[in-house]
DNA sequence: ATCCCGAGGG
DNA sequence: CCCTCTGGAT
């Protein structure tokens, strides 16, 4: 089976595993998906999903975030790990939003990666999630480890990796590439003890990157 | 390539 | 102890 073909037959079976993938991390507009997302490094949304609630509480928008004491943000964010890092560049990106967008989250991947701590990952979320625009596929730890591991790619650099899935997929589907990689990963491919015995894909998988 | 960095699992 | 979690900037 050829790379396309197999990709396309993945995406068949785990639309029939998944078939209305339900968000992992909880958010109700553009900001609070983007503060998430922006969270999510190298963190369970599990534990995003338990941060954002007292963060949202004392900054429910933009405007107030932009404006926020980066100490108390740091304390907000900490559990997440990169805390400093998380605090600064929300912050920056807040005041960023306000100052050169209006107060609107941009939708465009030029404009969102010009926000600090935001680059193609972050912005492909956003932009399929909220805003129903595909302008690439969100390539994060799950996507990555998949896609090598079924023979998508021989890259192990996310932007390469992206470059390499779009052409297997029609656009309208970019979006849920993403969320299927990632439940799948989670619950049937993880990085350490994939269950290959039990895995509807064992037939089409070469294997060739399980324990890389 | 390296750093940022906490929390949970094995 | 070591590895991993929906990364990004230098």
């Amino acid at each position: 089976m050829n790379t396309k073909d197999r990709a396309r037959e993945i995406h068949a079976r785990l639309k029939g595993r998944y078939p209305a993938p339900a968000p992992a991390l909880d958010w109700t507009n553009a900001w609070e998906l983007l503060v998430a997302t922006v969270l999510a490094a190298q963190c369970t949304d599990e534990r995003v999903n338990k941060v954002t609630p007292v963060l949202f509480e004392r900054w429910p928008d933009i405007a107030s975030l932009a404006e926020a004491d980066v100490a108390q943000l740091e304390t907000v964010v900490r559990s997440t790990g990169f805390f400093r890092n998380k605090a600064k560049n929300l912050k920056a990106a807040a005041r960023r939003v306000v100052d050169v967008y209006g107060g609107e989250v941009p939708r465009t991947m030029a404009d969102l990666i010009t926000l600090g701590g935001v680059a193609r990952k972050t912005a492909n979320i956003v932009l399929s999630n909220a805003f129903n625009v595909h302008e690439g596929i969100a390539v994060d730890t799950h996507v990555k480890r998949l896609s090598f591991r079924m023979g998508l790619t021989a890259n192990t650099d996310p932007v390469r990796i992206e470059k390499d899935l779009m052409p297997l997929y029609p656009r309208a589907a970019w979006g849920e590439i993403n969320h299927f990689l990632v439940y799948f990963g989670r619950e049937v491919c993880p990085a350490r003890t994939p269950k290959c015995a039990s895995c509807e894909l064992n037939d089409i998988c070469p294997k060739n990157g399980v324990g890389k």
